[in-house]
DNA sequence: GATCAGGCTCTAA
DNA sequence: ATTAGAGCCTGAT
């Protein structure tokens, strides 16, 4: 991380904002992958920030965190609520997301 | 600064 | 379809 000293400061900055932005705008239904968004927010290789960015950035923020997954269309993390199940596969299934085995049928839910 | 670890991805086996 | 290894980049020590 070191750039021109004008961008530095804001520079992280901007990148989990953009990321956000692009993960709040992913729509109802609909599931987004880590390089997808990481793509859409400008950043070709930063899949990984994404998910960085969630885990430490979701609590107070409304974002819908759970319609974001890998390349593979399964859940990464295994949050699990009181009942022993995954959390992000509920709410997925409450929106209407199919999830078989926590995988997700990108070719189907993926949003373009 | 040098190092380490991370909700990833791509390719090959 | 699943797994293993290497690559990429950033934020945290």
């Amino acid at each position: 991380m070191k750039r021109r000293k004008e961008d530095s400061v804001k520079q992280s900055d901007e990148l989990a904002q953009q990321i956000l932005a692009v993960i709040d705008a992913i729509p109802y239904g609909r599931v987004a992958t880590y390089g997808q968004i990481a793509r859409l927010a400008g950043l070709p290789k930063h899949a990984r920030l994404v998910g960085y960015v969630l885990k430490h950035l979701d609590a107070a923020a409304d974002l819908p965190w759970h319609r974001v997954i890998n390349s593979q269309g399964k859940i990464s993390l295994s949050k699990l609520d009181e009942n022993g199940l995954n959390m992000q596969a509920q709410k997925l299934l409450s929106e209407g997301i199919a999830v078989a085995a926590g995988k997700i049928d990108l070719k189907k839910y993926q949003w373009h």
